[in-house]
DNA sequence: AGCACGCCGACT
DNA sequence: GTCGGCGTGCTC
């Protein structure tokens, strides 16, 4: 017998090795192994079990195969397919998305030994002499069946070693966890799950009843969220309204927790986990229903890391598994498809957000806060209501321009925008993170500068001066960060602060109990970008800023484009002129829903020429090359083709043909969000 | 990804 | 004459 292994280096290929004879019996797809590779111990997960090797050479033995997490073969193939769409090596993906550790402590089950009349006994003869003994005894009695540990520690305040010493006695036994039957079979034959944009303001209710349906068919839930605040608050207000178990997985949970949920998702004793993108690919054995809420936000792209996969997007790939894709401001895309009939459609139209709504036109005011905006936040209080207010980047100023050249100053390293810190007064590279003490234009010397964009640090002093008696919190990337600074966000989101300074990331949500005013000052910024989705995005960053709104209240927008269609349909929550403007210029311009793209980050030493030959013809439009507006040395080229096949295509001989190592790796990008 | 192998510039 | 640069290629 010999497996295939995927190792965690960039090559699309698994590498064989044989599989000695006492470990056949516990080998298995999506377990991970340790092998001798290149003359050290590495970790691979085994992607095949085979008879026969094709391998010339002599194959080395599997040294152990490893306990704990592991993939199922569904969750597997999920993965690599997922690669595969996305050109990106399956290995270093499918290494890295199980828990490091294992859960070996995993969460013990505890039952009593005997029968009635032999546990009273025991009781009897404990009582005296070991009292917080006997109260455990009585409370497994009283349960009825097998307690979590972690229960009883919570329900009696016993400690370990109590239950060490009934363990020892034998008067306690650890059960180990039945994997809970859901119900048994799935009902029915399956069929090809249906799909549908859920395109609504309120979509808790009906979350919750296709959750209820799906456990009651015997299958689980994912719900998918695009930001960890979110999903938390989605998180607690289903374990509120739901009697499943349920689960809340993201990247920001303790390693431990993540390998337990991992083993329960697996063993089927979680039927519900409420999660961000990562929660994609855990090992659901019978997942019945995806629900992707938000589901226009960008963050459900990943872009840091390989593969650069759109969870939405692999959902509405995904066969036999009911899907709802959730917004109040559908992605253009979402919405057209619906139109074509490849999602059904539930709209409710109806209720939209009452709200007094004020745009400030930026182009007569000075300053970053219009009087309009500070009035009104003033009013909000006085009425005992709170303030939201969007700021569209963090820190004090988004970029720093140079007087003399008007061009803003970029990073010599890597070409990325400076921004300006006002704490250390410096300039710093938010991108390589490297300081520039020397308040001077690297490019022409000039100490003429001129900060632009407001950030929310800047804002948040603004209100501290302004507002000197209100409680004040600003919510940023930097709150995700730690446990402390998240309570402290949530704390400030459920009530403790009576004005909020948020960049996008709080700016969507659920409503805000008592938010009285929702204010934008940083849309233009958004609108302003150069990409064909940015009056989409404005549109839906103005929306779910509204959206937090509770009942009625003022939303302001501060602009310099106040009659830009964007602008003026976010106001009054007219989604069907937007996507009326916005679906025929990209129809024009041939841009998504009508092509797909696709985008190569290349060195611009590369043979561009030569990169050119490969794409021309074959239906497809070719950008660029064009230099990266952030990375330095390097272009960018976008390719836009009829589907996604002729694209992929087209990438894979550039791929084939041009692939280089190190810096001079040429990046795809299927699908971008960014350009 | 690591790491070895391999062919061209400045140094004890 | 060597030491060492990192370009190319391989690892079961």
């Amino acid at each position: 017998m010999i497996a295939r292994v995927l190792l965690p280096i960039p090559t699309d290929h698994p590498f064989d090795f044989s599989v000695p004879e006492q470990l056949q019996a516990e080998i298995a797809v999506g377990k991970r192994v340790m092998v001798r590779f290149h003359g050290r111990e590495a970790v691979g997960l085994v992607s095949e079990l085979a008879e026969h090797s094709e391998h010339p050479g002599a194959l080395e033995p599997v040294l152990s195969v490893k306990p704990g997490p592991s993939l199922t073969p569904r969750a597997l193939s999920f993965c690599l397919d997922t690669a595969a769409y996305y050109m990106s090596p399956p290995g270093p993906f499918v290494n890295r998305i199980l828990p490091r550790t294992l859960s070996v402590k995993r969460r013990r089950l505890l039952r009593t030994v005997g029968g009635l009349a032999q546990v009273a006994a025991n009781i009897q003869s404990l009582s005296k002499r070991a009292p917080r003994q006997a109260e455990v005894l009585r409370f497994l009695l009283a349960a009825g069946g097998p307690v979590a540990e972690t229960e009883l520690k919570k329900g009696l305040k016993t400690s370990a070693s109590v239950i060490n010493r009934l363990l020892e006695l034998g008067f306690v036994e650890e059960v180990s966890p039945e994997p809970q039957e859901m119900s048994g079979e799935r009902s029915g034959p399956m069929k090809r799950g249906e799909h549908r944009l859920l395109f609504s303001r309120s979509r808790m209710d009906e979350y919750a009843s296709a959750i209820e349906s799906a456990n009651a068919r015997g299958e689980m839930a994912l719900i998918l969220e695009p930001e960890i605040l979110i999903a938390r608050a989605v998180f607690a207000a289903l374990q509120g309204s739901l009697s499943i178990p349920i689960s809340l997985y993201h990247s920001g949970i303790s390693e431990g927790e993540r390998g337990r949920i991992w083993s329960d998702v697996s063993r089927g004793s979680v039927h519900v986990v409420v999660g961000t993108r990562s929660a994609l690919f855990l090992p659901f054995p019978h997942l019945g229903l995806v629900i992707v809420d938000e589901e226009q936000d960008r963050s459900y792209k990943q872009d840091e890391m390989l593969p650069h996969y759109h969870a939405r997007d692999m959902v509405a790939r995904m066969d036999g598994v009911e899907a709802i894709f959730g917004s109040a401001a559908p992605s253009i895309e979402t919405f057209s498809r619906a139109g074509e009939g490849k999602f059904d459609l539930a709209r409710d139209a109806g209720e939209q957000v009452a709200m007094d709504t004020i745009v400030v036109d930026m182009k007569g005011e000075r300053g970053a806060l219009s009087q309009d905006l500070l009035d009104a936040i003033a009013e909000t209080l006085a009425g005992g209501r709170r303030a939201l207010i969007g700021v569209n980047a963090r820190g004090y100023f988004q970029a720093v321009l140079c007087k003399k050249c008007g061009q803003p100053l970029r990073c010599p390293r890597c070409g990325a925008n400076l921004t300006y810190d006002v704490r250390a007064a410096q300039l710093v590279c938010r991108v390589c993170g490297t300081a520039y003490p020397r308040m001077v234009c690297p490019n022409c010397g000039s100490r003429s500068l001129r900060f632009v964009g407001i950030g929310s640090e800047r804002v948040e002093q603004i209100m501290r001066e302004r507002f000197p008696n209100a409680t004040i919190a600003r919510i940023d990337r930097t709150s995700l960060a730690s446990k402390g600074a998240l309570a402290r966000a949530e704390g400030a989101i459920n009530g403790a602060a009576q004005i909020i300074v948020a960049t996008p990331l709080a700016a969507k949500g659920p409503i805000i109990r008592g938010l009285g005013l929702a204010a934008a000052i940083g849309a233009d910024a958004i609108l302003a970008r150069p990409d064909f989705r940015a009056a989409e995005r404005a549109y839906q960053y103005l929306q779910g800023l509204f959206g937090r709104l509770d009942g009625d209240g003022r939303a302001i927008v501060q602009t310099s484009y106040p009659d830009h269609y964007a602008i003026r349909a976010a106001v009054t929550g007219d989604y069907d002129t937007l996507y009326g403007q916005e679906i025929s210029q990209r129809e024009e311009m041939f841009y998504p829903p009508f092509s797909r793209l696709a985008r190569i980050i290349i060195p611009h030493t590369s043979d561009s020429h030569e990169l050119l030959t490969l794409l021309k013809g074959h239906g497809l439009q070719v950008i660029g090359p064009a230099p990266h507006p952030r990375k330095r040395s390097r272009d960018v080229i976008l390719i836009k083709g009829e589907s996604s096949e002729t694209v992929r295509a087209a990438c894979a001989r550039v791929n084939e043909k041009l692939s280089g190592k190190g810096k001079n790796t040429l990046e795809i990008d299927i699908d971008p969000d960014q350009l």
